[in-house]
DNA sequence: AATTGATTAAAACAACTGTTTAAAACTAGT
DNA sequence: ACTAGTTTTAAACAGTTGTTTTAATCAATT
């Protein structure tokens, strides 16, 4: 019986392991935790997976497959402006990027390898990152003026990405610098519209592209 | 001879433990390999230390004090622009942020320390983060207009502060992301000078400050 | 009921972890 | 030269780590 469900001993182990990864990080979390967690015994890691790693990547992919399942840039029609197509990315990529309070690992462990890559990492860049960093620049590309060069053109896109990206990895730290209240007025809608306002108002001087140097 | 200087054997701990604690983190690094780097015997982190945690808080402690004296802000005189204070200071947060090719490990530890945040966390964005906070506040809130509310404000400094983060946090992405030749011209000064004119042009549309929603 | 194969369990493995011990080596001050 | 204090060393400690082994248990087929 179920053998493709969610409730085999294979999958209580993955699901057990990527949140502990998540958590503490590869490191720091043992083997006896994620069995102990997923109700198995020791050795039924290295029997389903090998050994520690393995599991750890196969948690990883997983992750970065639900979470791309989960959270989607919306269909875009011919006419839809270059405007809203940015709106829609900066509010779909802080919805991948910021986990809420009743959310799932699956981001967190993400944003982990990330900040501290292994193997995992470039396969990461070449399947999911680069396609989306390449929808954006498409994206910059109606709103920038033509002539404009292609490193301004990843600049601007890093802009907007930095913005969206701070929330996640600066989180604890803003936690620490702003009260209860404060903190929790930071809802993904707000957070959105707000960079995505930033973003544009600084699109519509591009008349005069350069800005005296800064004395020096 | 030579109790100040830093060539006592305990200096070279502290130092050979921070370079190691940046690498690659707390769990990772061995007591063994930090003394082994020192040229220590096994026994020297306990003795002059207590133990492996009370070493790395005093590695973070170092690297932070080490990276204020080293990189400030320039001194303000009382008819400098904001604008200009502006520039100051991201300039001066890139290059506390950025760690270039010929680098020291405090940089990357301080990064670390607030990716992964232990105790020392706290301590560190009461006694740096927040005074440095609170000076880019102040310089938006001249930038600004003056019935700009307390929450734009704030979420104006993290757009700010985002896009400088982000080519710490996300520099393994960025290096994947990028051929050598592109990752080379993202030099420190191009970079602020960038944030600063990407900034500064969305607060010239402070006017209508709503933005009719993007749909949804 | 017996056989086959996959799964689980308990125990042990060797290697490594941070830390301690106790003796040696060194460095002054007298 | 002796001594008191600090520093350094080698060895051992107790605990944990990921992994293996070996046997027991289970589920289904014959």
């Amino acid at each position: 019986m179920s053998s493709n469900d969610l409730d085999t001993k294979r999958e209580r182990i993955v699901e057990a392991a990527g949140e502990l990864f998540a958590e503490r990080g590869f490191e720091a979390t043992t083997v006896r935790d994620i069995c102990q967690a997923a109700d198995a015994n020791v050795a039924a890691v290295n029997y389903y997976f090998g050994d520690k790693q393995r599991l750890y990547v196969e948690a990883v992919v997983r992750a970065h497959r639900w979470r791309m399942e989960r959270v989607k840039l919306p269909e875009w029609s011919v006419d839809t402006t270059a405007e809203q197509k940015l709106a829609d990315f900066i509010k779909t990529f802080i919805r991948r990027v910021r986990s809420g309070p009743g959310d799932t690992w699956h981001t967190r462990l993400i944003m982990r390898e990330i900040g501290n890559p292994s193997a995992a990492c470039a396969e990461l860049v070449q399947s999911s990152i680069r396609p989306q960093f390449e929808i954006l620049l498409s994206i910059l590309g109606e709103l920038l003026p033509d002539e404009t060069d292609a490193q301004k053109l990843r600049l601007t896109a890093f802009s907007i990405v930095g913005q969206c990206l701070f929330y996640h990895f600066a989180d604890p730290v803003i936690r620490n610098l702003l009260n209860d209240e404060e903190y929790a007025a930071l809802e993904i809608e707000k957070l959105a519209d707000h960079i995505t306002q930033f973003s544009m108002q600084s699109f519509k001087h591009r008349i005069r592209s350069d800005r005296a140097g800064a004395k020096r």
